[in-house]
DNA sequence: CTGTGACTCTAAGTCCGTA
DNA sequence: ATACGGACTTAGAGTCACA
């Protein structure tokens, strides 16, 4: 699994455990629905602003986000 | 301080931890020289996938990369 | 060994819409 | 609520010559 199919899982997930919608995500952190969107598909390479901005609006680190990214790269099983 | 800023911070003490030039970072992590450069001096915000293989080239965790800056952001007084 | 300006090219990120 | 597309602007990716 590539970095940012990976990423894009690990962010559907943490956007789901909130019980946010991709707009309301995109509200909270300033950065386009379409966006949001297209990162969750893994279409996108977030810049380290963007997973700060992220970050902030799930109120996660974002060293968090990387560590389950990465885990889920070594983890093919994982979803 | 914002995020580039810092970031280049921690890979710059994370470089000469190493004793390594840019130069042989750069071909560590198969950026250019001059690229690296820019990183350390806050000119440019690097995607994940940047993150990722300069991570792989100084031998630490990406999230470890992360944590060291948010660290920085909220502590003015490190350099 | 590193900083920097200048550069091209690609991708980040936005905004409109439709289904 | 989300996927997806087109068109768009901005900024990063990546390189070079030179100081």
């Amino acid at each position: 699994m590539n970095v940012e199919v990976s990423f894009g899982k690990v962010l559907r997930n943490l956007r789901e455990e909130k019980n946010l919608s991709q707009e309301q995500l995109a509200l909270l952190s300033e950065l386009d629905r379409t966006y949001i969107s297209l990162l969750e598909r893994g279409k996108r390479r977030p810049t380290i602003n963007t997973l700060i901005a992220l970050s902030e609006a799930l109120e996660i680190e974002p060293s968090e986000i990387i560590e389950k990214m990465v885990a889920n790269i070594y983890n093919e099983q994982k979803n």
